[in-house]
DNA sequence: CTGTTAGCGCCTTCAT
DNA sequence: ATGAAGGCGCTAACAG
């Protein structure tokens, strides 16, 4: 009926005696620093196992004095998800201060190349860990690879660049997040036929790209009566994805469904009021705003997916710390969901 | 360009020279132990607060030694969303046992209240913190409430007693969760009017009833073409809850929506099956377990209103934790979310 | 290549 | 009511 869930605590000079050497060997041995010969390697490593012993936490945290310093490289426009993720990081400040970890954030124009690169290499020799959100371009996928060989733990955040060597991405797969908005435009149209409209900031950017792919399989596979019409792109600027989509709406009376991929979801909205049919339209964005939030509980939207912004922060710096300290990271945990936000479970 | 987000590191030294006290003083008013001139608790507090100084959080661990030990009591039935809790709770063991954390499972009958007081009473002086599934009895209220005054942090699980003096909940608002449950199956179900089912275990669980008060409201106010039939009652037990349902499908040729708001969802699923009616009617329930994903993916489930169990395990632990050394909470973080999941966003 | 040693910042007796 | 001093388990600098 009662059942413990942990081991005991061994210590590093237990190993030591066991291993028949001293504390400091048995350091060099775990952190697997040079200048150990390989046959004494081998006997602390088998004590380590044996024993499965695993270093206090606190006590290497305490001992090692000097504060880790973090980096996050976002973009510098004026985009509302970004500022929330730094608004997260601004709510743990507490928390990293208690932990003497330093973050900083570097603002950069991650869209194009060698600016995003240059940022990047900046940092190099000064930060235990970056995360950055990322352009998928061999140039910057070269400063990654640079940082991660010189030490620097490196995880990409929203965004990926699954070429690179980086350690770790944190942000949703944008190709299920496609499906699931595909399902939910064509089920919330109900037995409707009809036209399906896409709005998108550009097909270039690789999460744009993704979504669409998931949101056409679902469309091709399982929503034959409604018919998706040709994308359109409205760069993530409110004003251009109003007239695109304006002119769209004109031209076809028989649209049943929306979906905008990424934002320009003020213009949308607009064009969709003005045209009078935010009422008939399935609507479903991506991100829970004040904006979204808004239109939402309005019956415009219909629903929004989301990643938690807060979860992403939170998981970008766990994991840099996990890795810095080199222990082992709860995927479970880090890992970041696809959220069906609809007006009764807006968080 | 760049800005940095954490503070630097004052230590108790500092403070205790500041204030013209040893260490040791500095010590008691930072825990609030007795044996220290009013006057005095004054003068440390200030320089305290001026520097806004934080100990730090590895130290203090360190020199604590001794472990710190939880205990989870949990009901002791086979339910499977509570063994989830437990599986990741298993998962996190070398989490805990690098920080020296035990973690002790107590299973218990959660429905008796005189047993599971019993149980927390039984707790009391040799665990730091517990995390208890609870029922909202008078009894229990009581024994939560003496576990606080033992100085024993308290956080309730999943269902909250409101009433006590227990020091958080960890998990999600049930009436917003049966609103939720009632836009889809609405949503869902499209233009079509016609009945709608309620499974529930009992309405005289608290979060059984919460969750039909919030299907109702919105069924009520959002959607009157459907009619809601009376609560079916299968007392979360595969069996009853398909005899219950299969009665009333009989009765009702136009059930266009169900909803399963416990457990016994292998009952309600067979019921729906074998009437040959589980493509038509919208069945939306709650959890995502094996069973439940494999009836998402089948089709035969539309939506599950899900609270991540790793979630709600990992929190538990981490607002123990928390309050056990003082920290301040990272409410946001802790927060847990009505989740949405339906066959394409499965985590 | 390996061992010794002096802390890291805080908590906890034990004296005063 | 207050202070002094010895660790907690690990790291890192310095000897050997």
């Amino acid at each position: 009926m009662a059942e413990t869930l942990t081991a005991t605590a061994l210590t590093l000079k237990d190993i030591a005696r066991e291993a028949g050497v001293s504390l400091a060997t048995v350091d060099r041995v775990l952190h697997n620093r040079p200048g150990v010969r390989p046959d004494t390697v081998r006997r602390v490593k088998a004590a380590i196992e044996r024993n499965s012993f695993q270093p206090h936490v606190a006590a290497a945290e305490l001992a090692r004095g000097r504060a880790r310093r973090f980096a996050f490289v976002m973009p510098s426009g004026p985009n509302p998800f970004m500022q929330q993720i730094e608004g997260y990081l601004g709510e743990m400040s507490a928390w990293l201060s208690v932990r003497r970890l330093n973050v900083e954030m570097v603002a950069t124009d991650v869209f194009d190349p060698s600016v995003l690169a240059a940022s990047l290499e900046a940092l190099s020799g000064d930060c235990d860990g970056v995360a950055v959100v990322a352009l998928d371009h061999p140039s910057v996928r070269a400063a990654i690879n640079d940082l991660v060989d010189a030490g620097t733990k490196v995880v990409t955040l929203v965004s990926d660049v699954p070429s690179s060597r980086r350690h770790h991405y944190v942000g949703i797969d944008n190709i299920a997040a496609g499906r699931t908005a595909g399902a939910l435009v064509g089920r919330l149209a109900g037995q409707k036929s009809g036209k399906v409209a896409i709005v998108a900031g550009s097909q270039g950017l690789r999460d744009h790209a993704e979504r669409i792919f998931g949101f056409n399989q679902v469309m091709a596979s399982e929503f034959p009566g409604l018919s998706v019409l040709p994308v359109l792109e409205g760069r993530d600027e409110d004003d251009r994805s109003e007239q695109v989509l304006a002119r769209l709406l004109a031209k076809h009376a028989d649209i049943v469904g929306l979906y905008n991929v990424g934002a320009g979801t003020q213009g949308v909205a607009k064009a969709l009021s003005d045209a009078g049919r935010d009422k008939q339209v399935v609507f479903v964005g991506h991100d829970v705003t004040v904006l979204t939030r808004r239109l939402l509980l309005q019956g415009v939207m219909d629903a929004a997916i989301s990643q938690n912004p807060g979860h992403e922060a939170r998981a970008a710096v766990r994991v840099l710390l996990a890795l810095a300290r080199g222990e082992p990271i709860l995927r479970e945990q880090e890992k970041i969901r696809i959220d069906i936000v609809m007006r009764d479970n807006l968080p």
